[in-house]
Order: structure tokens, then sequence, then C-alpha cells
RNA sequence: GGGCGAUUAGCUCAGCUGGUUCAGAGCACCUGCCUUACAAGCAGGGGGUCACAGGUUCGAAUCCUGUAUCGCCCA
């Protein structure tokens, strides 16, 4: 394909002198939609290589955390899809339960109404209405991103596909004994009105109290003194707990307490929670609404006493506090307390609040009856799969993590009493008996009663992403899809849901399919703001991604400039190229990003410079002249620069594609980035310039613009993974590929070819760069002027290197803007002097150079010189070093000794001269 | 309390399977340039005892131990 492109007479094309990405990005979208680039086909031959999206809520917008994950998703599609590879990314998003409940709810109330009032099918109605007209918006979104998403396969955790996957599992879970229904406690969410699993709580630092309350015998005159972080929770208490060691208490154990405001007597119960080192050592128990307490309760039978509603008020049993909220009712009862004299201490501290990752209501610790997964038998294996390597974490150091969690793995609380989801499959009969089954039933299983009505609640939305690397493949049914893309590939996620998301995925995978459900997880990094905060909605400090593609101006982004000092003027139009790489030139394997909207300027100005390279290179070719690769040129035909340059790509395309397979994703940017800029852009373009300009050697003007041609078709189609708008238009303008139906990401993603690889090639070259560098430095450090063109002598003992600087003194002379050279000739009396190599470079001063600068100048190479050599003689001094160390080592540092001795004594002999004149 | 991670230039970060790409990149800074692809650019320059203290080694930013500070997760 790409011999074909060379083949080919080209017709000239220029592009626009100033690159507009939002213009170009929006173009080619709608270009690869259409012509179906993403699809991925079923029947194809080739390898496949898939990965399925962190399914995005429905509910949710685009940040900058999705930007991360789906730019690095895109990165591995189409490079892989390039490789050669059959590539799938399975896009979709998430029925997001209580968050998507929540906010139609929201809604709702704005307009007075609940859901309550609407009932459970009209308020379905409606979520299912707000879904269609506002779900998805994150998905089109993704498209500005340049997402290759297979856009024909987009899945929804509620479609009617997944449903049937989600009711299968829950039933074979059931049937294998591993879904059961209990009276638990569990963590209720009092504002979202739902159980939750313990996963879904976050345990916040917060400021709270510590109360010490007394409890008075009920024998005698004595009391105990418990302590609290949460008093109300006495209404509940049924016992205290002591330790039996505890010789302070060992006579009450058996004996009876009083419960102050509400006059409840209770046990005294030895029990080894009891921490006798712990305030007064003394606990109160309240097995209702606490979860050591209730261990406590199993052991000693103490009496569950509820005292909540589940809104979070307090119920009959706590007496007179019933009705009041929780909070409220705290304060009474601390009033109380402390007018009845029963408050001992209070304590401000800082205490650990559970809260809801949905709501950040506090969480209560809550009985109910509810549906759980047994998780032990379904974690064993997962744990297999990661320790043995069928699964690798990137980076590996999340793996511990996941053994922690796997290891000490509790059961999952997996009912919802929201509306919003996939609705339990378990009808209730009068009888109390429970009918589980795939196809809704008519009639109870056990007694044939056919007055039977389902369960109220509906799962846990993770209970459906757990499967989504094969639900979406059309699991339970045997698809085709299933049968060519599972088990995926590579994870891209981050690891705030390893235990949400990544480790059920394992489980449910390895239960239903019997295989893991992807090879590689990589886990991308946090993106945080300047200060190092987590981005989130409601500290403003996250910009709209949207504004980084388009631009936005200052009105727009008033609010985040307070975050983000650089947006304070608004955010220019990067373009999503920009953006993507960016964030891949700073996203170290696994590490968080401190994102700052005025860094994307790197990815802006990279863009630019691969324009203007392009535009160059363009701009140079002729009509109608046939390109050659350079295969197909005799290589004394080449010069220096084109070996040189050929030689760098292949080293470019070799880190590249191993640093991509190792998912080391800035390296391989960087990589990109500096072969580009410096070696193409700065070094070969600028070499090349010689050749393009002399008309008097066509045959040398065809092979230069041929090599640069060649060079650039490859740079694009290296960095069409990491900016894939920029460079489709830039292959759409290169001769042969005004093909209106193709597309760079067919192309091949280029490979190693050590052909090329050339180490005398790029020994010659560095002496040359470091020539050209040595004369530079002189002319920088004097400041002259571009515009000033210099005499130059080069004195060389060495023939070899001689003959490269007199082979390429045209390129010194360009480059370091030289009027004339000789060789080998008596050094003038006042110069410029440096030393390369061993090679001595004299600028003769005439009126160009300040002799006082230059003196200068010396000196701080000889004084930097003479400190290398003084750490080089020590090292070689050093007997336990020569004997020691490696020979070839010890050999190379002696070598080194010379050489630099040799250029110290040359640059000495200069200063000396220049001080003597 | 347990686990994981971080500390390198003014800022954001690479480098960490020990020795010529070893002290790097981008931004910021200083100097000179509108050199016919690019001033969103070119050329040159300054700037870090790689958190601290020990240890291993001929040799440590890199490996080990401890300390300090910070971050995340789990109790």
């Amino acid at each position: 394909m790409l011999r074909a492109v060379f083949e080919e007479k080209m017709s000239r094309k220029t592009l626009e002198k100033v690159y507009n990405p939002s213009v170009v990005e929006d173009k080619w979208y709608s270009f690869w939609e259409k012509g179906k680039f993403f699809h991925a086909d079923v029947h194809s031959d080739k390898p496949t290589y898939t990965i399925v999206i962190p399914p995005p809520n429905v509910t949710g917008m685009l940040t900058m955390g999705h930007i991360l994950n789906n730019t690095i998703q895109d990165l591995l599609i189409r490079w892989k899809k390039m490789q050669g590879y059959e590539t799938l990314w399975m896009p979709g998003t998430d029925h997001a339960g209580i968050a998507t409940q929540n906010k139609v709810e929201q809604a709702l109330r704005e307009q007075g109404v609940t859901r309550h009032d609407l009932g459970r099918e009209k308020f379905l109605e409606q979520v299912w209405e707000w879904k269609e007209k506002y779900g998805g918006i994150i998905l089109k979104q993704l498209r500005k991103l340049g997402a290759a998403c297979d856009w024909d396969r987009e899945a929804f955790t509620m479609d009617e596909k997944l449903s049937r996957a989600v009711r299968e599992v829950f039933v074979s879970l059931y049937e294998k004994g591993l879904i059961y229904r209990g009276r638990r406690l569990i963590n209720w969410c009092p504002a979202c009105h739902t159980a939750l699993a313990d996963e879904e709580v976050d345990n916040r630092e917060e400021l709270g109290g510590f109360w010490s309350i007394a409890y008075p015998l009920v024998d005698g005159d004595g009391e105990i003194v418990v302590v609290t972080t949460r008093p109300e929770t006495m209404l509940g208490d049924s016992g205290v707990a002591v330790h039996p060691d505890d010789d302070r208490y060992r006579h009450l154990i058996g004996k009876k307490v009083r419960l102050p405001l509400i006059g409840r007597e209770i046990p005294i119960v030895a029990d080894e929670y009891a921490d006798p080192e712990l305030g007064s050592g003394a606990v109160k128990v309240t097995p209702a609404h606490d979860f050591n307490d209730f261990e406590i309760g199993q052991r000693q039978h103490l009496e569950q006493i509820n005292v909540l509603n589940s809104d979070g008020t307090m119920n009959e049993l706590a007496g007179p506090y019933a009705g009041l909220d929780r909070f409220e009712a705290r304060k009474k009862v601390l009033h109380d307390l402390g007018e009845q004299g029963f408050l001992r201490d209070e304590e401000k501290k800082t205490i650990s609040v559970p809260r809801c990752y949905r709501s950040g209501d506090v969480v209560e610790p809550y009985m109910s009856e509810q549906w759980f997964v047994k998780m032990k038998p379904l974690a064993e294996p997962a744990i297999e799969a990661v320790r043995s390597g069928k699964i690798r974490f990137h980076p590996k150091h999340w793996e511990e993590t996941y053994f922690h969690w796997m290891e000490n793995i509790r059961d999952w609380c997996i009912s919802r009493q929201i509306w919003w989801g996939h609705r339990i499959p378990a009808w209730y009969c009068d009888e109390g008996h429970i009918t589980i089954s795939r196809e809704d039933p008519t009639q109870c299983a056990a007694c044939g009663s056919q007055n039977i009505r389902q369960d109220e609640d509906v799962l846990d939305t993770w209970f459906s992403s757990w499967l989504w690397p094969f639900s979406t493949l059309g699991w339970p049914d045997e698809t085709e899809d299933l049968k060519k893309f599972f088990p995926t590939d590579t994870l891209v996620t981050g690891p705030d849901i390893i235990f949400f998301w990544v480790a059920r995925m394992i489980m449910a995978s390895l239960e239903f399919m019997g295989e893991v459900p992807f090879r590689d997880v990589y886990f991308n990094g946090m993106i945080r703001d300047m200060i190092g905060r987590k981005m989130s909605k409601s500290l403003g400090n996250s910009p709209d991604p949207l504004w980084l593609f388009n631009g936005a101006d200052k009105k727009e982004v008033k609010e985040f400039a307070k975050a983000n000092e650089s947006a304070k003027d608004g955010i220019p139009a990067y373009g999503a190229d920009a953006v993507r790489l960016t964030m891949l030139y700073s996203t170290p394997l696994g590490g968080d990003i401190r994102f700052d909207v005025a860094s994307t300027e790197l990815g802006q100005k990279f863009a630019n410079k691969l324009w203007n390279a392009s535009r160059f290179v363009l701009m140079n070719l002729k009509e109608d002249e046939a390109l050659l690769n350079p295969d197909d040129i005799a290589e004394n035909e080449l010069d220096l620069a084109d070996l040189w340059i050929l030689s760098r790509l292949d080293k470019a395309v070799h880190v590249i594609n191993r640093a991509l397979s190792e998912f080391k994703l800035n390296d391989a940017t960087h990589a990109l980035y500096s072969f580009v800029w410096t070696e193409y852009c700065d070094w070969y373009v600028e070499l090349a310039k010689n050749r393009l300009y002399d008309e008097e050697n066509p045959r040398c003007q065809q092979i230069a613009r041929s090599v640069a041609l060649y060079i650039l078709d490859n740079i694009l189609r290296l960095l069409h993974p990491f900016m894939p708008f920029i460079t489709e238009e830039i292959w759409h303008a290169l001769p042969g590929h005004d093909d209106a139906k193709g597309s760079i990401m067919q192309a091949e993603y280029p490979q190693e070819d050590e052909k090329w690889r050339n180490r005398r090639v790029e020994r010659d070259m560095l002496l040359l760069q470091q020539v050209i560098g040595g004369i530079r430095n002189i002319r920088g450090e004097m400041n002259v002027p571009p515009a000033k063109e210099a005499e130059l002598i080069i004195n060389a003992a060495d023939e070899e290197k001689t003959a490269v600087l007199k082979t390429n003194a045209l390129a010194i002379r360009k480059l370091a803007r030289i009027s004339q050279i000789r060789f080998n000739v008596e050094r003038p009396e006042l110069a410029a002097s440096a030393v390369v190599q061993g090679i001595e470079l004299f600028v003769p001063l005439a009126d160009l150079i300040d002799v006082d600068v230059e003196k200068n100048r010396l000196e701080k190479e000889i004084a930097r010189l003479e400190k290398q050599l003084d750490g080089l003689n020590k090292k070689l001094t050093n007997e336990n070093f020569v004997s020691r160390a490696p020979r070839e080592v010890v050999q190379k540092e002696k070598q080194k000794k010379t050489d630099w001795e040799s250029n110290l004594e040359k640059l000495k002999k200069n200063l000396q001269n220049l001080l003597g004149t």
C-alpha cells in the first residue's frame, strides 16, 4: 500500500497557512462515522483486539477523567487496528440506578411532584423519557475526542439483551446457592432511601464528638460510663460490654444498668471486644445500629432494638424522641442527658463518618431484609487469575490492593430500594414461598398459588456492569460476536473502581464464561488540579473538556478560573488532538496528573509544528514528479542526513511500539515528540534544505523530497493513534492519498526495519551535530546575529572525521552560518575556538567577537572539563575500581580520560594564545 | 491501627531491572534573531549535593533499612 503511494505520480497539494482544529476535527469524525471505519467485522479473519469501555453513567457529562481514560483506549484501539487487528471498542452507558433516579426525582421535585405521587410505572416512564432526552450526552462528547467506538454495537445496561443476562446470572447464582435473602445489618442511606454495598460507603474524616454518658446501676448506687460518637443510638442500646479481665468492672458483670432518658434495664456483659485501654473501658452495645455491636449482640444474645425509620427519623421505640430526625434527636438526647446529669464529658474529635457515595448523606447501619451474593467462592478463582498472571495489572502494584480486598471479601448486598434498575426476579406468595425464575412466573413454584407478587426492589447497578465484557457481546446467547471478541484484551479504567467493577468482572467472567474477561488492566491516574485536589463538580476545579476543544470565553470560565488561574482570560481552542497529546505526554504509568489547562499548549504547539513541517514538505514537492521509496534509491545517492533519519526512524519505531506494548504511554509519546521535533524538523529538514533548494541538481532534489516525504508519511502513521484528526487531515494532502474513501487508520503502523539501522551513520552525524553545535555555541555566546556570516577553520588529525566534515561542509556552512571553511591550516591569531572529539574549531575573531567574552567562555569550558576530569581521575586511581569493575568499563573510562585530557590541553593552549595576543 | 504510593530545576513531571543519552523534558527565566514551514517559531544560555540519615557496592537518583512530610485505600 505504501509503495503504491510512492509509485503514483503526485499532484501537488498545499495546506492552509494556519491549522484550524475545530473545522478539521468535526469534518473527519463524521467522515469516519459515515464510512463505518470503527465497525468491527465479526467475519474478519484477522486476529482480534477488543476493549470494552467503562460505561459512563447515562446521566454523566464528560470530565477530564473521561478524557484521559478514553484517550488511552482510543490510542490502543487505533494502534492495534493499524497493526492489522480486527479491533472492537465496545461503547455504551450504565443506567446508574441511584444517580439517575435521584436526578429525575429532583427534576420532579422542582415541579412539586414526588415519585410516590406518580407511582412506579409512571415514574419509570419518566426516567426512560429523561434518558432518551438527556442520556448519553457523554457519548456524543466522546466523539469530539475522536473515540473510535463501534457505535453500531452501543450498549446500555438496561437494554433488553443485557437485562436478560442479569436475570440469567441472578437465577443461576440463586440455584447454585450463591444468592440468598436475609435480614441483616446493612448500610442504609436515608437520603437515597436504599441499602448500599460496603464499597458504596465513603469513610470521611470529619470533626465530630466523643460523649461520655453515665449509665446508673439498677442495684446499688454505682454507675458505668460509656463513650459514644452517636449518642442518639443509646435509645437502642441493649447492653453494656466490659472486658472479662478488666478488674474495674469484673464485679459488675451480670448486673444491670438503667438506660437514662428511657429507663430500660439492660445487662452488663463480658466481651473481649471492649478494650480496657480505650476510654472508660466499657462500651454501650447497640446491636441494631452498629456493625461491631451487632457481633457482640449475637455472641451475648442481646436484643436488637431498631430505633430508626428508613427516612432517618427516630421511630416509636425511641420513646419521646420518636419522629425527630436523627441529628435533631442527637441534640435533644445530649441536651436532656446534660439536664438530667448523665453527661460526664464532651470532647471534639476527628472521627470517621460513613457517607453515601451518591448523596453524601451519613449512612446508618440498619436492620433490614436484603439480597446478598456469597462472594468467597467467586473470589478464589479470581485471585488465582491475577496471581498466576493470566490477568496483568499495570502498574503492577495495584495487584496488592486487589489481593487484600479479595482475601477479605464480604458478601455483597445487591438489593436496592429504588425503582430504576433491574427488578429482582423473585416472587412471593401468601404462604411465604419464594419463586425465582428466568421467565416471569404466573404462579408460585412451591404451592401453585396464583396470588404472587414480585419483589419491589431492584438490583445494584454493578450487578449488571459486572457482566459488561460478555453481556454486551450477546451472552447468554452464544453469539458470533461473543465467540469472536471474547475474552477481551485490555481494560482501561481508574483504580477507584477496582472493587466495584474490575474485581467483580473477573469473578463474573470466570464463573459464567469460564475465562478471564481481559488480559491486561491498565489503571489510569487521577486528574487533579494544580494544588493536588481531585477534580470535582462541587469544587468547581474541573474544566469542561469541550472548552479545551473549542475554546471558551472569559465569562464562560469565570467560576473555573478561580481554581485555575491561567484560564482567567478564557481558554483558546486547543483542539482534541492537542488535549490528547498533552494527556499522553504527561501520564506516567498509573500516576496522577496535575492538570493546568495552559499545559495543553504543549499539544497545541506540537500540532502546529507538525502542520508546518508538513506544509513545508508539501510546498517543495513538484507537480507530476514520481517520488522514490528509499528502498529503491542506491545507497550512495543517499546522503548522511538521509541515512541518519532513516536509522533514527527505525529506532523511534522500535521504541514507540515497545513502549506501547508495555503501556508506557508517556515514553511512547516522548519518543514521538522528540523524533518529530528535534530529529526530523530541527535536523533533517534543515539539512535537506540545501538539496531541496539546489535547482542545479534535480536528482538530489528528487531524493531529498522523496526521503522527506517518506519520513513524514511514517510520522503521520506513527502519530495517528495519538492525534487522529490532524494526521488524517495531512495524510489526505499527501500525494496519492486524495482517494476520498480511504483513511490513514487503514494504513499500516510502522514496523521495525533493521535494514536502516546504521551505527556508523549515527556516529558521523553526531560529529556533524557537535561541530555545528560548537560553532553555534560560539555565535550564541558572542551574540553574533544570524545574518552575519563567519569563517571557520577546522583542524583535525583524524582522517576519517575530516572526510565526514569535508563531505558535509555545506551542511556546516548553512546550519552554522559559515561563509567558508578551511581545513587543517595554521590557527589564526585571534579566534574563538572550540574542541569537539579532538577536533579544533576556530572562528576568526575579526569584527565578530569580543576577546573578553571568549576568554570567559573558554575558562568556563576549561573549568567544566577539569571538574569532570577530576572525578574521573579519582575513579581511576581507586585500586578497587580498577581491579573490581568490569574490564570494558575500566577501558571506557581510560579512553574517556585520554580524550578529555587532549581536549583540555587544546583548550588551554587556545586560551593562552588568546591572552598572549 | 493495617496496606499501597510519592518526595528530582522556580512550576508540572520523566528517568529507578545500579557504570557515555545520567542528572533530563515541557513551561517559566536570560541573550540574540521576523534566517523564504512554523514568532504557537529558530539559535544560544543560566538553574538541581535527585527529601533526610545510615547501609550494600569498586561505583547509588536508581538496591536495602530507618526518619520526616504528603497522598490514596482499608479497618
